[in-house]
DNA sequence: GATAACTTCAAACGACCGTTTTAAGTGGTT
DNA sequence: AACCACTTAAAACGGTCGTTTGAAGTTATC
């Protein structure tokens, strides 16, 4: 009922990706509850039935708009990993802390996917965690099992919690406005402090991540 | 027109409380949008019209919920601050650290208060940057400017930029879910893995804070 | 016990929601 | 030219949204 059948004509593709453009936006501004399908619509400039048509609902727009936006990040970072652990030779934290930021960085500057990721993780459980399970459970395990083999001395329980720490502070990487507009960071910083973020990040969950002690 | 006059009556406040409670736990779970004023005055009990009667709407409902879930954390925040300073050596960053998060764990242990505050941040910013502002602003500040001066080789950009990372990790602690449905942690050690999380907190942001490099 | 303030209640308002239907348009194939 | 699958378009579906209304109920005060 709801695919298309055989041959996908050429002005179709294009109002599919001006669909998923505007939904990755409007879902990284106002979140998935708070957009409404004609809202995307509307900016997309396309008829509301279309949106239906080519997805079938919201639930499967979500899905469509998160995998095309993560799946090659995701990608990528398993490429980079699995380049890593090609070499035999033990692994190196703060390659494996890099492999997993710095795609994100490259494959996605600028554009509002950081921000629609950031917010997944707020959407409510029945929403987030199967969405989470499909995109992103896979790399999440591979890089926690990388980060154990290169820090062997810690326990399970340690290596999640700091894995999962280090996930929150990408996330805080892009709510970058918050410093700005909530901790009174001075305007005319503003350039600097997004541009330094990368780095300062890179640095704070090296030190988080590298530490001898497990707990206690 | 909205608020009660003259001599608010004894169980008029138990309304209140009931739909604040219920508020609470509901924006928690499914946030802002996605939790209608109808679910929240079913789930407490109470008639559709008293919410709107004793709160006047639903944005004044969740300013509501947020300040009282909130003010007394942030209160106790800043007393413990206060108490640090009064010393007059040198703040020492570990009790800096322990100032901000402890009374989060104290105050709202158990409670649905903790995902609350984790959701508004992934809010629309129309929603949560005014929040914040009235809610988080002068913590945040002060706690900067006292890491600041218990790290006084940093500068404002670094210095912004880990606080921010520090609430990252804070608000972490309370997507606990998360690691344990996606990144495929044994359920066997689900109580020791959530018991565990303040202390793997604090050990995480200590270290990525007090490193010694500023940034490069 | 009457009065007045406060609170609850059922019902309704118009607007918007996700989705479906039905029909019109479009372009490639024969 | 005629066909046919694919795509767009407009309108409507039932349902839920936040909010308001006006009357009934309740409690403190005189």
């Amino acid at each position: 009922m709801g695919e298309p059948a055989r041959t996908p004509r050429a002005d179709s593709l294009q109002t599919r990706e001006r669909i998923l453009d505007t939904c990755e936006r409007l879902f990284g501004e106002h979140g998935y509850s708070g957009t409404s399908v004609r809202a995307i619509a509307d900016a997309a400039g396309v008829n509301l039935a279309a949106a239906h048509y080519h997805f079938g609902s919201k639930t499967q727009l979500l899905e469509a708009v998160f995998h095309r936006a993560v799946a090659p990040i995701n990608a990528e970072r398993l490429r980079r990993l699995d380049q890593l652990q090609a070499g035999g030779e033990p692994l190196d934290c703060e390659a494996v802390v890099r492999a997993f930021v710095e795609p994100e960085r490259e494959l996605a500057s600028g554009g509002p996917m950081p921000r629609l990721a950031a917010r997944i993780f707020a959407e409510p459980r029945d929403v987030s965690i199967p969405l989470l399970e499909r995109t992103f459970a896979e790399t999440a395990q591979r890089f926690i099992a990388a980060l154990g083999s290169a820090l062997p001395h810690l326990d399970q329980a340690t290596l999640h919690w700091r894995f999962h720490f280090m996930v929150g502070c990408v996330i805080q990487l892009n709510n970058f406005d918050v410093p700005l507009n909530v901790y009174g960071a001075e305007a005319g910083i503003e350039q600097a402090v997004r541009a330094s973020g990368p780095e300062h990040l890179i640095r704070f969950v090296l030190a988080g991540l590298t530490q001898e002690a497990g707990h206690e």
